[in-house]
DNA sequence: CAGCATCCATGACGATACTG
DNA sequence: CAGTATCGTCATGGATGCTG
């Protein structure tokens, strides 16, 4: 836990899938989605990924998010242990934000989510295409 | 792309990050995670990888799913290539559904997000305890 | 600079009832 | 069995104005 690398277990002897937890009440992946699959924590992470960066850096950085949404993505963010916020007193204010041990490995496993829809979203966008005209086809 | 398995391209070198693309106006990840960062895409796609099932059969095993979301999210994985509706005129009729080959691409990229959630969630629940404990020591 | 407080619109989602 | 249609609720998130 101390690089990026993430290591899944199981899958490898073949008797352990995650479809046994998925669909418990208390499942992880579903807490996760829900703090993660939200419109801007992603993005916060990525950009953090790559260096510390302090409020209005990010807010400059990723188009469109509002201050509103960003300071409370932050928040929740630090909350999770996913990045962590120092504050430095000069006059202003400074304030950086860096990712954690822990949000850099879950970073690693969202690239191969990053990755995949940078190089398949044009197939899903043509699918599209191709099933908005086939109507009545299905 | 006719197996499960996603080798994402660039890194390698070290020229190309996600960092590039993410924040421009027509993001991939972000029309991703808009798609698949809801509530229950990503369950499905996890019960499909497994097995193809019915509409009832789904129903079931996801639980707390609401007949319309899992219409609706069926529509919508099917409209984006990642799931294929089958029908077999019986009476009454016989619907199954069933992952596809970029469906499953997905899915093998979402399996490292889900690991990462089953083996790091109570890191992350216990950084939320110290977190609301600290209160006001930032 | 780095936020917080407030108001408001949208739509995600669930519950319920109905259909071929 | 496999859905559609409608309604109501609540959370997400944007816009705006204010603060230390």
């Amino acid at each position: 836990m101390q690089d990026g690398t993430f290591t899944p277990p199981g899958y490898s002897d073949g008797t352990r899938t995650a479809r046994g937890r998925v669909f418990e009440s208390d499942c992880p992946t579903r807490k996760l989605l829900d703090r993660i699959g939200d419109k801007w924590s992603a993005l916060i992470l990525l950009v953090l990924g790559d260096e510390d960066t302090r409020f209005n850096d990010l807010k400059r950085q990723i188009g469109g998010i509002s201050q509103k949404m960003l300071s409370q993505t932050l928040q929740s963010l630090k909350r999770d242990g996913l990045i962590m916020r120092t504050v430095e007193p000069t006059t202003p204010i400074t304030v950086t934000y860096s990712i954690t041990p822990l949000g850099r490995e879950l970073l690693a496993a969202l690239r191969f989510m990053i990755e995949w829809a940078e190089v398949r979203l044009p197939e899903v966008e043509k699918a599209q295409r191709i099933h908005d005209q086939a109507l009545g086809a299905d």
